[in-house]
DNA sequence: ATTTATCTTAAGGTCAACCTTAACTTTTCT
DNA sequence: AGAAAAGTTAAGGTTGACCTTAAGATAAAT
């Protein structure tokens, strides 16, 4: 029945969702500061959301989404997902900028123009970044990969994702080749951790260690090993 | 430079627009008619554009659309029926209810994805409703057509465009066979003036007056005649 | 057990976008 | 010229979504 709320309310959910993907509770200030406003003005809201039944709120607990609040974050993410498929492959717009353009976007259609749209695109299963599109019945498969920087030395492996979506790191990313899909292979390590050695497609390049911790990759199978 | 103004604003821009074609001032009350709300908060919100400089407001004069004012409004007409025209013919959603959708979008996206958008879809040179699409750089041709009432009896014409845009007398129109691009043919009038015996396509319909004048039509050439 | 950090509530403020009622001015119409 | 209609300003209100500062409560960590 597509219960309407705003813009705002709708990125706490969203926020929430991100937040606590297993359903733990969450801290009030760090829902507060995802989204850059004061705690107190998060309290406020969460308050307002738990009146509407979307979230449940244990003071000094931490906020958890209720079963509405989840579906409808849930419902969020699909939509923003599929707007930045929409945006990068069908308009062709870069791919650094599209997470942000699909923030606007999530919040102007319905049901019906997702479900459309998700049709039109073929039923995508991930969005540009790599990260999952829920379905419309609400599954989300999550998949198995680790962070560039806990991947052993000289083992190739496939870039599965990167997260978080937006940001001055995603166009240094893209601008070095590191998008889902290419192979990458650590070729060397800094001593002291700042940075590493990464071998993408034909060139090398040093990634810092903040970059790494964005991307996700899948080691490649190594032999004919089950 | 995309100066950011929010939907709210916006509309009024929008509304300012269409009951101006020509640019002659309009009725602060009929701006607020427009949007449904009371001529107070009008008067208000166009003191608050005039700060702007996005229109020029005369006391019981009118306002006028400035120059950007103008060039805003016309880029979101051109926003709004570009969404209507993808939501249409890319997503299949029906005629009657693109308008109100590409409501909400128009407001969601800049320049950047409305000309990618435009590039996408062939620059369009009509909405689905037959309305045209401004240009990027700021040209609006409105097709020379007249209201369906007006047509004379038995003469074949085309239907242009319909408008405006929204609301029962669309469906009502879509579920007769009234759409553009469709031959009609005046075969009857009510002696006083309550509806028209219109043959559209293979069927004869009769139309209300209320809707005959929402259509406007272009008669066919006759003849070889210049 | 006490401190520290986190969290929450209280109090008061801002701004945008609406609302109503009421009074007043200007234009227009008869 | 006088009345009606349209438009305007004033005054006071509401709601949502933010803010700050300050005080109080709880949980966690020493």
């Amino acid at each position: 029945m597509e219960t309407a709320i705003g813009p705002s309310p709708e990125m706490y959910l969203k926020s929430l969702w991100e937040l606590s993907a297993s359903g733990e509770p969450v801290g009030i200030a760090s829902v507060a500061a995802r989204l850059g406003i004061s705690p107190v003005s998060a309290s406020e809201m969460i308050h307002r959301l738990e009146k509407r039944r979307l979230v449940e709120h244990r003071r000094y607990r931490g906020v958890r989404l209720t079963r509405p609040g989840r579906d409808h974050a849930r419902a969020l993410i699909r939509r923003h997902r599929l707007w930045e498929r929409f945006l990068a492959d069908e308009l062709g717009l870069p791919w650094e900028s599209v997470h942000d353009l699909a923030c606007e976007l999530e919040h102007a259609v319905g049901a019906e123009v997702t479900e459309a749209l998700a049709a039109r695109l073929g039923h995508p299963r991930r969005c540009p970044h790599g990260n999952p599109i829920p379905t419309a019945s609400g599954e989300v498969r999550l998949p198995s990969a680790k962070p560039l920087a806990e991947l052993e030395m000289h083992r190739a492996a496939t870039v599965e994702r990167i997260s978080p979506e937006s940001g001055a790191l995603l166009s240094y990313l893209a601008a070095r080749g590191v998008v889902p899909g290419v192979t990458v292979l650590i070729e060397g390590r800094d001593p002291f951790g700042g940075f590493l050695q990464v071998r993408v497609g034909q060139e090398e390049i040093a990634l810092g260690e903040e970059a790494a911790a964005q991307v996700f990759v899948a080691p490649a199978e190594l032999s004919e090993a089950g």
